[in-house]
DNA sequence: TCATAAATTTAGCCGCACCTAAATATTCAT
DNA sequence: ATGAATATTTAGGTGCGGCTAAATTTATGA
């Protein structure tokens, strides 16, 4: 099977998932950008990755790559280990939703098997993070996962939901302090035709928040 | 103050606190063997530790390394998160005790000082960990200890266990099958002359355990 | 189309933390 | 007190994962 691998490598595996997760392969330049490392770098490290026994990577000179189902496995289980620690700093620890990213960027290269059982087994195996991210489950099968977003809804259309933007902290507080967050029941009250910018109604706190369409595209929901 | 130091620089700090917790200076190859790595390169490093800004350890040539004050710090800041994670991992994940050091020995190096601080909060500022060994409380100050051992006791006398070494699960396993870990209530029933091999009766579980001189120099008690 | 811009790769370099082998210093036992 | 054994340090080397600068390939737009 596959060995042991270092943090970093974990790192690239797991950018390269996110990438190709939205679009078809993931380019030198937007792993560099996303890993904060040079362009150079990076083909240097995926030219190994797609050496390995076996190969983490498909890789073709100028391309870019794609992760083999050896480096989709290794991908899945840091991505399970990051929203499960995330889950857990939440409900255990008294964590805000905009805290537990950065911790979890760490934790998640630091926690053995074990570790990843019993917080599973704590949390009751849950489904989706605070976010609304899809956690991998123990085989590393991802929960399905609505694909509407709040970009796709008319004026004056509702929906609940589902899952937001996990990584920015200062987005995560905007829209927290509305009550914007997974299970909130939302209404689109209007879109500025110019610049797609949304006028979004919470009816649990009966807030409004502006969202523009960079954001929208990606808060996904359910209709109603 | 102090930079972000590297995960291996912290593991030599709080191996040298260990070695000079007991005994003057940390030897090259005391150092060697805890660490697993050669003495070259534990020389090459510590002339680095003795040459940063400001220096973590005081070195000279051929006789072995001390801590400095900075150099402290760092070491007890290291062993206050592992034996707070210890004690978290069995007080609220259902560890046992002979599992968690060496899950323990990596989340040390992955802990915030947020996480330290919630995880400390969560278990009410404990001053022990389940080993009886004693936590460093914020200002890394650490609690008054006993020094007491299995070892002084003469046949016949009793006490009550306050600590137990924490490193080898097979020894942790071995005192906890019988009952001994602290709080536990023994009394010393014999010791062999010739190699100073103990009896031990557990008083609350009434079962017996043979411990030697060594082990027995690490089991700490405060006598009845 | 074709020149230029942008992206990618190659070449060569660096620091880090380890290694082994050889040199040197210290300790110990006769 | 001194030679042998042991401990430590020095010298020189390796792999890893970064880097910059230069070369090359691909994409763009006039």
């Amino acid at each position: 099977m596959v060995k042991k691998l270092s943090h970093n490598i974990q790192d690239y595996l797991k950018q390269i998932y996110e990438i190709t997760n939205t679009g078809g392969k993931a380019s030198t330049s937007q792993l560099a950008e996303a890993l904060g490392i040079s362009a150079a770098s990076v083909t240097n490290m995926i030219q190994k990755l797609s050496m390995t026994q076996p190969p983490l990577v498909t890789y073709t000179k100028h391309q870019g790559v794609e992760l083999t189902n050896a480096g989709q496995q290794v991908a899945l289980k840091i991505i399970r280990r990051h929203r499960l620690i995330e889950h857990y700093l939440v409900k255990e620890l008294g964590y805000s939703w905009d805290e537990v990213h950065e911790e979890a960027e760490i934790l998640e290269h630091a926690m053995s098997p074990r570790l990843e059982k019993r917080i599973d087994a704590a949390l009751g195996y849950p489904e989706f993070d605070p976010h609304g991210d899809p956690i991998p489950d123990q085989n590393l099968r991802m929960p399905e996962v609505t694909k509407t977003s709040l970009s796709d809804l008319k004026a004056g259309e509702a929906g609940r939901v589902i899952r937001v933007p996990h990584n920015d902290p200062r987005v995560l507080r905007y829209l927290g302090k509305s009550g914007l967050r997974p299970g909130a029941s939302i209404k689109l009250l209007a879109r500025t035709p110019y610049d797609q910018t949304m006028r979004v109604l919470i009816r649990d706190t009966d807030e409004e928040v502006i969202i523009g369409p960079v954001l929208g595209a990606q808060i996904t929901l359910a209709v109603e």
